[in-house]
DNA sequence: GGCCGATACGTACAAGCGTACGCAATATAT
DNA sequence: ATATATTGCGTACGCTTGTACGTATCGGCC
């Protein structure tokens, strides 16, 4: 009776735990989708015990807001770096091919995550709102290079590339890709 | 002690409640998700009891299945009728715009569906072959009228046309559809 | 160097879940 | 008309869930 069982695990120094939880979330819903992330297979993958989400979380739907907030910059950011980066029309369009053949369709991850987010979205205001403000981070980024309306159903056209390949057996090649957008934008 | 509190409900005579049940668990999934479908929610949409759900369907995987099926099947139904009555490559045009504008963009039940089907594919096989079917299925009514590339470039803007207006706050008009359309085809 | 607020950790609890199952009633076959 | 299979109905059970909370421990300010 000197030896419990189950000694109590020993206190880890630990800052920034909250962000690797947000990580660690985007992590499992990733993997399991919204309807199979709960907090203790969150706590479990960031290897830390349960009482932490609630220390560091008021709900359960703070985390996922936290979490597809920061998928959603991360995404925007790749977008506007490439198309800044792009110096006239012509390296904007090779900049558009290279975000859907490369940075979407390269991580199923991200692609997922997406897809997720769009759902969830459909039920949660706070959700639809980061989706909005995504799609207009987007459609800004086009329009340093398009007309507004170019812009807009460029953008479009790019979802749907990309939902489509995410989905298909045989999902576009990068040739495929560009076929398309030189296309529409001939 | 001779009255019950709560009598046991009259039998009903209820052929076909297989049927209203997947039709209950289309609704459900729209209003709720696919995460917040419970064999008690379909049950009381449907006014049966939860029995009922264990009798008729041997896992709450089959009923999703099954529902799903249905749902692709009747909007595959709607494209397929669309194009085969179009006549012409003018026709056939019409008849994309009108699918998009006015089917698809139409219902938001069956928006938030389909959004549901593809993130819910992404995790299970057999609805991943549920999608694939049906977009099998729409690329070859496009084939009427369009080649094969076309088809499928085709496919996926209507893809993104969708799921960008149902998204949007301010979703395109049917001017805008119809112009994105035609600058694609032109 | 000692306090104390912030953080870590474990656990308890009520609610809701999928599923199983026993019994009742009726449609159908004989 | 009787027997039988099908269908309807209620409920119980074991499990997981979100969340709350008590206690332990430490880093950083005085």
């Amino acid at each position: 009776m000197s030896t419990p069982a189950i000694p109590r695990r020993q206190r880890r120094h630990d800052p920034g735990r909250r962000d690797r939880l947000i990580d660690a979330a985007l992590t499992v819903i990733a993997e399991r989708g919204v309807a199979g992330t709960t907090h203790r297979e969150i706590a479990r993958a960031a290897d830390v015990p349960l009482g932490s989400m609630t220390y560091h979380f008021a709900s359960l739907e703070e985390v996922l807001a936290e979490a597809f907030t920061r998928h959603a910059d991360a995404v925007a950011r790749v977008f506007d770096e490439r198309l800044s980066a792009a110096r006239d029309r012509d390296e904007a369009v090779e900049a558009v091919i290279t975000l859907v053949a490369d940075d979407l369709l390269g991580s199923r991850h991200d692609l997922v995550l997406t897809a997720e987010l769009y759902v969830a979205a459909a039920r949660n205001p706070a959700l639809l709102a980061v989706t909005q403000a995504w799609m207009a981070r987007s459609r800004q980024a086009l329009e340093r290079h398009f007309d507004a309306t170019t812009a807009r159903e460029l953008d479009a056209l790019i979802e749907g590339l990309t939902l489509h390949s995410a989905l298909s057996t045989d999902p576009m090649t990068p040739e495929q890709i560009r076929h398309a957008i030189h296309r529409y934008l001939r």
